[in-house]
DNA sequence: CTGTTAATCAACTGATGTGTTGATTATGAC
DNA sequence: GTCATAATCAACACATCAGTTGATTAACAG
């Protein structure tokens, strides 16, 4: 996998445990035992979910005692809304463009009818 | 790796090579040829990765000839959009309530200096 | 020191991802 | 039909992921 941030976000949000998870920590902190009640799996696995977060920089962890409480961390997904949003503007061009087009074409259509199949 | 939307959405966002995909197809249709061109990859492995792309829907492709044009879908970004921003509302809900707290021990620190050691 | 709890580390398994090269399909040009 | 081009399919190699179980570390409780 690639290990560029934005790679390590979207590779982490592309599991629905870690979207738990994620959903979980946005609640509030929360130490891994609390995190892993919910799921089948094992403390372990979700102790590496919770890694794979930390690695992608969308949770922190601090240190009480023998817990290690984990945070949510939003900046990451700031980014990644960020790049996913640099193409609306471009989407919303493009329907622009698309509206204009499709209001030409009809002008068009009023003389000459059926010679135009461009998709 | 899960096969529910939102996780072929991010997984497949979780690639250079194909974020670069699709931002080239955002400026327009094109053939996998013309997308394969910049790669220092095959063009197999291109082909792949646009199946990836067209797994979570954010391709689509057409027949033109021996040409199988590809073009953007957005809905997927859309709602992997959607998604993060659900959580935005908290963010910004946690963060005025910090801004609150901060605001709080201010206010008290004039008073009384030096008891407040919650993080 | 002993025992308990929280969490991680280590080793292993099975599945999947990403790349390669070589063969194959589909279409258009002659 | 034959050839060239666009693209995919097939089989392989290698790495990583996601899960397991068992051992280990770290801190508190007695």
């Amino acid at each position: 996998m690639a290990n560029d941030p934005l790679s390590l976000t979207f590779a982490a949000l592309a599991d629905p445990t870690r979207r738990a998870l994620l959903a979980r920590l946005a609640e509030g902190e929360a130490t891994v035992n609390e995190l892993a009640e919910p799921f089948p799996i094992s403390l372990q696995a979700v102790s590496r979910h919770l890694k794979v977060l930390e690695r992608a920089g969308l949770v922190t962890r601090g240190r009480d005692a023998q817990w290690r409480p984990c945070r949510l961390e939003t900046a990451p997904l700031e980014e990644a809304s960020v790049w996913i949003g640099r193409y609306h503007q471009q989407w919303e061009d493009r329907f622009d463009r698309l509206d204009a087009e499709i209001r030409r074409i009809r002008q068009g259509q009023r003389g000459t009818q059926g010679e135009n199949d461009h998709e």
